[in-house]
Parts: structure tokens; C-alpha cells; sequence
DNA sequence: CTGTATCCTTCAAGATACTG
DNA sequence: CAGTATCTTGAAGGATACAG
């Protein structure tokens, strides 16, 4: 059986890894849980993507129903990214990354190889 | 300042995203939890990548020492590999990805659009 | 400020064939 | 069986300019 345009994910593990499947992701959801940010924000937190794939991943994310965006009237323009009950959960995942980077860094240090 | 051909991660998600990251490579910690694989076996559990790719995530994790790789002196030949014990403790990660998984599955479903 | 729209480059990964 | 060696391609992302 081919499908086409969607595609149903049996394992948890595999559906969480095709939300946040790039690091990028990660590191928005990262800088949300610090509370909610503006676009401004959000990309000058990431000084090593451009701002057209800020843009587009805060739409995945969107899409994913991990962020929320709230765009307020006002002149000059303001949006701010927060982080939905769904996405706050993600919280455990980043939790587990971070001890795990700790206990690694103890026993590796923390230089890696540039490729 | 720039560095050359070395970074320093400070942030320990940071450096966990380093070294498992991508999609492909959380798989193979993923499948060497099941306990330890031969070469063929981790090929055939990934359908959609090829042999080359996974030779190259193994040689990945093998220098970031989250697996390790044993040969046996046989012919055929047989090489085995198993999560280091730095790998296991990835587990905890998995674990907290399979259960975001559950959570989200169980609000959203588990159809996702293929891009 | 918060994006869109193009164009362009590069690099990861596929296909395939070959080796010890 | 467990890789290595080439060649090729497609899509992700950078640079830049523009818009509401």
C-alpha cells in the first residue's frame, strides 16, 4: 500500500520525531519555554538561521498545534509566539535532553567536531 | 571570535541535539534498545533509508560513543552493534518522546501530511 | 515589525556497482 | 555479510529585495 499524501504513525516515538523534526524546532520550543516571544525575539535567539526559516517553522509548529500565535493591533506590528497545553508537554522531552546533556558533557566535555 | 573546526556547547540540550541529530539516528537508538543488532537487521527495520545512510549515522554515533561496534571473526562476517552505556542512557529520552507521543495522538490523531 | 517572494547554492541522501 | 566508491539529484536553507 502506497500513501500519498498522508501518512499514519503507529509508534509515539516516531509521531513525536516527525513533529519535532529538526533541531531548529527544538531550539524554538526551547526559547518558549521561557515565556512567550515576538518574531523579533525568536530570531535574533537564532543567529545562525535566517529569518525566512523562522518564519516557516513557527508555521509548522503552528500547524502542529505546538505554538500559539496572537497577533496584536497595533501600529508598528506585534505577534507573539507562546507555546499551546499541547506543546508545553514538550517541556519533559527538553527535561530529558537536558540531563542527559549534562551526564554526557561529565563524561565527553562538551567540544564537538564541526563536519 | 570564530571558531574553526571545534565548538563548545554550553547548553547541555544543545549538545544533545548535536549528537542525535537527526531523525534517522534517534531510530537506530531506538532499535538498539530491542537490544544489540546485526548490520543487515538495522538495515531491513529501516526500509526508507539506504545502506550507505546507515552505515554513516552508525559511524556517527560510534565516534560520539553512544554505540558500539563488535566484530566477530567469522565468515560470513557478523558485526554487532549495542548501545554504549552513555547510549542507554538515552532511554529516558526515548521514553519521554514516546509518551509526548501518546499525549498528542490521543488530542490530534496520529495522521501527519507527507511534505 | 512581521512577514513574502525569488533566486541560488550546497549538501545530504538515493541509486548503483563493486570489494574483502 | 558488511561495507566502500561514484555519481546524481532534490530539497532545505541562505541572501536579498520587497510589502502591509
Amino acid at each position: 500500500m502506497i500513501t500519498t499524501d498522508v501518512k499514519e504513525l503507529q509508534c509515539p516515538v516516531a509521531l513525536t520525531l516527525d513533529i519535532i523534526n529538526d533541531k531548529s524546532k527544538i531550539f524554538i520550543v526551547y526559547i518558549l519555554l521561557g515565556g512567550q516571544k515576538r518574531f523579533k525575539d525568536i530570531c535574533e535567539a537564532f543567529s545562525q538561521v535566517t529569518q525566512k526559516t523562522v518564519t516557516q517553522k513557527l508555521k509548522e509548529l503552528e500547524a502542529d498545534h505546538i505554538i500559539e500565535r496572537t497577533v496584536f493591533a497595533e501600529v508598528p506590528p506585534r505577534v507573539e509566539y507562546a507555546l499551546s497545553p499541547i506543546g508545553l508537554e514538550l517541556k519533559k522531552v527538553l527535561d530529558s535532553m537536558h540531563a542527559f546533556g549534562e551526564v554526557y558533557a561529565a563524561k565527553y566535555g562538551c567540544k564537538r567536531d564541526v563536519k
